[in-house]
DNA sequence: TTCATCTTAATGCAGTTGCATGAAAAGGAG
DNA sequence: CTCCTTTTCATGCAACTGCATTAAGATGAA
Protein backbone atom coordinates (compact mmCIF):
# COMPACT_ATOMS: atom_id res chain seq x y z
CA UNK A 1 0.00 0.00 0.00
CA UNK A 2 0.60 3.27 -0.90
CA UNK A 3 2.76 5.70 1.89
CA UNK A 4 0.43 8.86 2.60
CA UNK A 5 2.80 11.57 2.01
CA UNK A 6 3.04 14.35 4.67
CA UNK A 7 1.44 17.62 3.44
CA UNK A 8 3.28 20.19 2.49
CA UNK A 9 3.85 23.17 5.13
CA UNK A 10 1.82 25.78 4.60
CA UNK A 11 2.63 29.18 4.67
CA UNK A 12 1.60 29.71 8.23
CA UNK A 13 3.28 26.87 8.91
CA UNK A 14 6.74 28.87 7.87
CA UNK A 15 5.10 31.78 9.42
CA UNK A 16 5.07 30.50 12.75
CA UNK A 17 8.57 28.99 12.57
CA UNK A 18 10.23 32.35 11.14
CA UNK A 19 9.73 33.88 14.80
CA UNK A 20 10.38 31.34 17.03
CA UNK A 21 13.51 30.76 15.46
CA UNK A 22 14.19 34.36 14.75
CA UNK A 23 13.60 35.05 18.64
CA UNK A 24 15.17 31.82 20.13
CA UNK A 25 18.04 32.43 18.16
CA UNK A 26 18.10 36.59 18.78
CA UNK A 27 17.77 35.69 23.06
CA UNK A 28 20.34 33.46 22.69
CA UNK A 29 22.80 35.76 20.90
CA UNK A 30 21.76 38.55 23.38
CA UNK A 31 22.54 36.04 26.36
CA UNK A 32 25.88 35.55 24.99
CA UNK A 33 26.84 39.37 24.34
CA UNK A 34 25.77 40.01 27.71
CA UNK A 35 27.70 37.00 29.13
CA UNK A 36 30.68 39.42 27.80
CA UNK A 37 29.80 42.65 29.93
CA UNK A 38 27.98 44.39 26.54
CA UNK A 39 24.79 45.70 25.91
CA UNK A 40 21.85 45.42 23.78
CA UNK A 41 22.20 44.42 20.36
CA UNK A 42 20.07 47.78 19.49
CA UNK A 43 23.27 49.85 21.33
CA UNK A 44 25.50 47.58 19.22
CA UNK A 45 23.14 48.53 15.83
CA UNK A 46 22.61 52.63 16.23
CA UNK A 47 26.36 52.31 16.91
CA UNK A 48 26.66 50.68 13.58
CA UNK A 49 24.44 52.82 10.93
CA UNK A 50 26.09 55.60 12.58
CA UNK A 51 29.67 54.63 11.90
CA UNK A 52 28.66 54.01 8.11
CA UNK A 53 27.14 57.27 7.63
CA UNK A 54 28.70 60.66 6.46
CA UNK A 55 30.42 62.40 9.07
CA UNK A 56 29.48 59.71 11.49
CA UNK A 57 26.21 61.45 11.44
CA UNK A 58 23.03 60.75 11.32
CA UNK A 59 19.21 62.33 12.18
CA UNK A 60 16.83 60.44 14.71
CA UNK A 61 14.33 60.51 11.85
CA UNK A 62 17.03 57.76 9.42
CA UNK A 63 18.25 55.99 12.04
CA UNK A 64 14.52 55.29 12.60
CA UNK A 65 13.53 54.31 9.26
CA UNK A 66 17.18 52.16 8.71
CA UNK A 67 16.03 50.47 11.96
CA UNK A 68 12.53 49.75 11.84
CA UNK A 69 12.02 51.30 14.73
CA UNK A 70 9.46 53.41 16.41
CA UNK A 71 9.98 56.96 16.77
CA UNK A 72 9.25 56.94 20.54
CA UNK A 73 11.80 53.87 20.79
CA UNK A 74 14.78 55.69 18.85
CA UNK A 75 14.25 58.89 21.08
CA UNK A 76 14.83 56.83 23.92
CA UNK A 77 17.27 54.70 22.94
CA UNK A 78 19.72 57.24 21.92
CA UNK A 79 19.18 59.03 25.38
CA UNK A 80 20.72 55.74 26.85
CA UNK A 81 23.58 56.18 24.23
CA UNK A 82 24.02 60.15 24.93
CA UNK A 83 23.92 59.17 28.72
CA UNK A 84 27.06 56.98 28.13
CA UNK A 85 28.69 58.90 25.87
CA UNK A 86 28.85 56.77 22.66
CA UNK A 87 26.95 59.34 20.94
CA UNK A 88 26.27 62.98 20.66
CA UNK A 89 23.42 65.25 20.30
CA UNK A 90 23.79 68.28 18.14
CA UNK A 91 21.13 70.54 17.08
CA UNK A 92 20.56 70.05 13.27
CA UNK A 93 22.15 72.50 11.31
CA UNK A 94 19.58 72.48 8.45
CA UNK A 95 16.90 71.64 10.84
CA UNK A 96 16.06 73.89 13.78
CA UNK A 97 13.43 70.95 15.08
CA UNK A 98 16.17 68.44 14.15
CA UNK A 99 18.93 66.53 15.91
CA UNK A 100 21.76 65.29 14.72
CA UNK A 101 23.13 62.40 16.26
CA UNK A 102 26.98 61.62 16.02
CA UNK A 103 29.31 58.83 16.68
CA UNK A 104 32.20 59.90 19.47
CA UNK A 105 34.90 57.94 20.30
CA UNK A 106 33.96 56.11 22.78
CA UNK A 107 30.96 54.47 20.53
CA UNK A 108 33.30 54.01 17.87
CA UNK A 109 35.40 52.05 20.40
CA UNK A 110 32.86 50.19 21.57
CA UNK A 111 31.71 48.82 18.03
CA UNK A 112 34.64 47.64 17.91
CA UNK A 113 35.24 45.85 21.01
CA UNK A 114 31.69 44.63 20.44
CA UNK A 115 32.69 42.75 17.30
CA UNK A 116 34.67 39.70 18.50
CA UNK A 117 31.78 38.66 20.63
CA UNK A 118 29.21 39.94 18.56
CA UNK A 119 30.07 37.70 15.61
CA UNK A 120 31.25 34.34 17.48
CA UNK A 121 28.43 34.55 18.93
CA UNK A 122 26.33 34.55 15.90
CA UNK A 123 28.66 32.23 14.75
CA UNK A 124 27.71 29.75 17.58
CA UNK A 125 23.82 30.45 17.57
CA UNK A 126 23.11 30.55 14.10
CA UNK A 127 25.95 29.82 10.84
CA UNK A 128 27.17 26.61 12.52
CA UNK A 129 23.42 25.36 12.12
CA UNK A 130 23.20 26.51 8.81
CA UNK A 131 24.43 24.26 5.56
CA UNK A 132 25.95 25.43 2.37
CA UNK A 133 23.91 27.76 0.38
CA UNK A 134 21.30 28.15 3.44
CA UNK A 135 22.49 31.70 4.21
CA UNK A 136 22.29 32.73 0.48
CA UNK A 137 19.11 31.27 0.18
CA UNK A 138 17.56 33.15 3.39
CA UNK A 139 19.05 36.29 2.61
CA UNK A 140 17.17 36.02 -0.86
CA UNK A 141 13.81 34.52 0.53
CA UNK A 142 13.41 37.01 3.20
CA UNK A 143 14.37 40.06 1.08
CA UNK A 144 10.97 39.63 -0.23
CA UNK A 145 9.74 40.89 3.14
CA UNK A 146 11.09 44.05 3.37
CA UNK A 147 11.26 46.14 0.64
CA UNK B 1 36.07 42.97 -19.55
CA UNK B 2 34.73 40.33 -17.23
CA UNK B 3 32.17 41.95 -14.44
CA UNK B 4 33.15 41.77 -11.24
CA UNK B 5 30.53 39.63 -9.17
CA UNK B 6 29.14 40.94 -6.18
CA UNK B 7 30.08 39.07 -3.30
CA UNK B 8 27.84 36.49 -1.86
CA UNK B 9 26.08 37.48 1.37
CA UNK B 10 27.86 35.79 4.26
CA UNK B 11 26.23 34.21 7.17
CA UNK B 12 26.03 37.60 9.20
CA UNK B 13 23.95 39.10 6.44
CA UNK B 14 21.92 36.33 6.43
CA UNK B 15 21.21 36.71 10.46
CA UNK B 16 20.43 40.23 9.93
CA UNK B 17 17.83 40.56 7.50
CA UNK B 18 16.61 37.38 9.10
CA UNK B 19 16.34 39.51 12.65
CA UNK B 20 14.63 42.77 10.29
CA UNK B 21 12.13 41.02 8.30
CA UNK B 22 10.72 38.13 11.41
CA UNK B 23 10.81 41.28 13.54
CA UNK B 24 9.04 43.93 10.95
CA UNK B 25 6.40 41.77 9.82
CA UNK B 26 5.35 40.71 13.70
CA UNK B 27 5.17 44.02 14.39
CA UNK B 28 2.58 44.63 11.04
CA UNK B 29 1.02 41.52 12.61
CA UNK B 30 0.37 42.73 15.50
CA UNK B 31 -0.78 46.32 14.81
CA UNK B 32 -3.42 44.47 12.82
CA UNK B 33 -4.96 41.78 15.43
CA UNK B 34 -4.59 45.18 17.55
CA UNK B 35 -6.59 46.94 15.15
CA UNK B 36 -9.36 44.45 14.79
CA UNK B 37 -9.97 44.79 19.05
CA UNK B 38 -8.10 41.26 19.92
CA UNK B 39 -5.33 41.13 22.37
CA UNK B 40 -1.14 40.14 21.70
CA UNK B 41 -0.32 37.61 19.69
CA UNK B 42 1.11 35.54 22.95
CA UNK B 43 -1.89 35.07 23.85
CA UNK B 44 -3.37 33.47 21.19
CA UNK B 45 0.09 31.15 20.99
CA UNK B 46 -0.67 30.10 24.73
CA UNK B 47 -4.90 29.40 23.81
CA UNK B 48 -3.78 27.05 20.69
CA UNK B 49 -0.87 25.25 22.61
CA UNK B 50 -4.27 24.39 25.33
CA UNK B 51 -6.61 23.61 22.41
CA UNK B 52 -4.29 21.22 21.16
CA UNK B 53 -3.19 19.41 24.40
CA UNK B 54 -4.47 16.62 26.50
CA UNK B 55 -7.79 17.59 28.32
CA UNK B 56 -7.24 21.45 26.99
CA UNK B 57 -4.82 21.34 30.17
CA UNK B 58 -0.89 22.47 30.24
CA UNK B 59 1.49 22.85 33.01
CA UNK B 60 3.36 25.93 32.62
CA UNK B 61 6.72 24.86 32.44
CA UNK B 62 5.04 22.81 29.33
CA UNK B 63 3.95 26.40 27.71
CA UNK B 64 7.52 27.45 28.80
CA UNK B 65 9.41 24.79 26.39
CA UNK B 66 6.54 24.76 23.57
CA UNK B 67 6.99 28.62 23.34
CA UNK B 68 10.59 29.14 24.00
CA UNK B 69 9.78 32.30 26.57
CA UNK B 70 11.49 32.55 30.03
CA UNK B 71 9.81 31.27 33.05
CA UNK B 72 8.93 34.30 34.29
CA UNK B 73 7.20 35.78 31.54
CA UNK B 74 4.84 32.04 31.18
CA UNK B 75 3.58 32.92 34.56
CA UNK B 76 2.56 36.37 34.37
CA UNK B 77 0.98 35.45 30.67
CA UNK B 78 -1.24 33.51 32.56
CA UNK B 79 -1.78 35.79 35.40
CA UNK B 80 -2.89 38.29 32.54
CA UNK B 81 -5.16 35.31 30.33
CA UNK B 82 -6.78 33.75 34.28
CA UNK B 83 -7.09 37.27 35.18
CA UNK B 84 -9.30 37.83 31.71
CA UNK B 85 -10.76 34.46 31.75
CA UNK B 86 -9.93 33.00 29.28
CA UNK B 87 -7.96 29.93 31.21
CA UNK B 88 -8.37 28.80 34.73
CA UNK B 89 -5.26 27.44 37.26
CA UNK B 90 -5.52 24.69 39.09
CA UNK B 91 -3.93 22.89 41.67
CA UNK B 92 -1.65 20.32 39.92
CA UNK B 93 -2.95 16.67 40.99
CA UNK B 94 0.02 15.22 40.33
CA UNK B 95 3.00 17.56 41.70
CA UNK B 96 2.08 19.79 44.50
CA UNK B 97 4.34 22.80 43.47
CA UNK B 98 3.00 22.78 40.39
CA UNK B 99 0.28 24.26 38.82
CA UNK B 100 -2.40 23.02 35.93
CA UNK B 101 -3.86 25.69 33.26
CA UNK B 102 -7.13 24.90 31.37
CA UNK B 103 -8.59 26.31 28.75
CA UNK B 104 -12.03 27.92 29.18
CA UNK B 105 -14.79 27.92 27.12
CA UNK B 106 -14.07 31.54 26.81
CA UNK B 107 -10.72 31.32 25.62
CA UNK B 108 -11.54 28.57 23.37
CA UNK B 109 -14.15 31.24 22.09
CA UNK B 110 -11.44 33.70 21.56
CA UNK B 111 -9.29 31.53 19.64
CA UNK B 112 -11.71 30.92 17.38
CA UNK B 113 -12.64 34.82 16.74
CA UNK B 114 -9.21 35.52 16.30
CA UNK B 115 -8.35 33.13 13.94
CA UNK B 116 -9.44 34.67 10.35
CA UNK B 117 -8.48 38.19 11.85
CA UNK B 118 -4.86 36.33 12.59
CA UNK B 119 -4.73 34.04 9.00
CA UNK B 120 -5.56 37.27 6.72
CA UNK B 121 -2.85 39.45 8.87
CA UNK B 122 -0.31 36.46 7.97
CA UNK B 123 -1.50 36.84 4.41
CA UNK B 124 -1.38 40.35 3.77
CA UNK B 125 1.78 40.52 5.82
CA UNK B 126 4.05 37.65 5.12
CA UNK B 127 2.56 35.12 2.50
CA UNK B 128 1.46 38.00 0.22
CA UNK B 129 5.26 38.25 -0.79
CA UNK B 130 6.15 35.04 -1.19
CA UNK B 131 7.14 33.15 -4.20
CA UNK B 132 6.20 29.80 -5.01
CA UNK B 133 8.42 27.41 -2.95
CA UNK B 134 9.38 29.94 -0.57
CA UNK B 135 7.18 28.94 2.23
CA UNK B 136 9.01 25.25 2.29
CA UNK B 137 12.19 26.72 2.06
CA UNK B 138 12.29 28.98 4.90
CA UNK B 139 10.24 26.25 7.33
CA UNK B 140 13.45 23.94 6.12
CA UNK B 141 15.78 26.15 6.54
CA UNK B 142 14.60 27.53 9.94
CA UNK B 143 14.14 24.54 10.80
CA UNK B 144 17.97 23.72 11.45
CA UNK B 145 17.59 26.54 14.07
CA UNK B 146 15.33 25.38 16.44
CA UNK B 147 16.32 21.66 17.14
C1' DT C 1 2.65 87.02 4.17
C1' DT C 2 -0.62 84.03 6.70
C1' DC C 3 -2.59 79.98 8.14
C1' DA C 4 -3.52 75.20 8.12
C1' DT C 5 -1.06 70.95 7.74
C1' DC C 6 2.81 67.90 8.08
C1' DT C 7 7.19 66.43 10.13
C1' DT C 8 10.44 65.84 13.87
C1' DA C 9 11.36 64.83 18.45
C1' DA C 10 10.36 64.38 23.43
C1' DT C 11 7.69 62.76 27.43
C1' DG C 12 3.97 61.22 31.12
C1' DC C 13 1.84 57.18 32.15
C1' DA C 14 0.52 52.48 32.08
C1' DG C 15 1.71 47.95 30.82
C1' DT C 16 5.44 44.49 29.99
C1' DT C 17 9.93 42.40 30.39
C1' DG C 18 14.42 41.15 32.57
C1' DC C 19 16.87 40.07 36.64
C1' DA C 20 17.44 38.31 41.00
C1' DT C 21 15.53 36.03 44.54
C1' DG C 22 12.48 33.18 47.30
C1' DA C 23 9.23 29.54 48.66
C1' DA C 24 7.78 25.06 48.32
C1' DA C 25 7.74 20.44 46.72
C1' DA C 26 10.12 16.58 44.19
C1' DG C 27 14.09 13.61 43.51
C1' DG C 28 17.90 11.04 44.87
C1' DA C 29 22.18 9.57 47.35
C1' DG C 30 23.54 7.54 51.57
C1' DC D 1 14.57 8.56 57.00
C1' DT D 2 17.79 12.76 56.26
C1' DC D 3 19.96 16.01 53.74
C1' DC D 4 21.26 18.13 49.63
C1' DT D 5 20.14 19.25 44.96
C1' DT D 6 16.89 20.21 41.41
C1' DT D 7 12.53 21.64 39.61
C1' DT D 8 8.43 24.52 39.54
C1' DC D 9 6.30 28.77 40.07
C1' DA D 10 5.76 33.54 41.91
C1' DT D 11 7.23 38.34 42.80
C1' DG D 12 9.77 43.03 44.02
C1' DC D 13 12.16 46.14 41.53
C1' DA D 14 14.34 48.38 37.77
C1' DA D 15 14.47 48.96 32.89
C1' DC D 16 12.09 49.11 28.62
C1' DT D 17 8.07 49.57 25.43
C1' DG D 18 3.58 51.21 23.66
C1' DC D 19 0.29 54.78 23.48
C1' DA D 20 -1.22 59.29 23.48
C1' DT D 21 -0.06 63.87 23.56
C1' DT D 22 2.66 68.02 23.19
C1' DA D 23 5.88 71.41 21.35
C1' DA D 24 8.09 73.48 17.80
C1' DG D 25 9.79 74.13 13.30
C1' DA D 26 9.03 73.15 8.16
C1' DT D 27 6.08 73.26 4.18
C1' DG D 28 2.91 74.87 1.00
C1' DA D 29 -1.52 76.83 -0.66
C1' DA D 30 -3.87 81.12 -1.33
Amino acid sequence: MRQTTPPPPAAIDAWARLQRASGAVLARVETRLKADGFPPLGWYDVLLELSRAEDKTLRPVEIEKRMLLAQYNVSRLLDRLAGAGYIEKLKSPEDGRGVSVRLTSEGDALLKAMWPSYQAAVEAEFTKYLEPGDAETLWSVLGRLVP
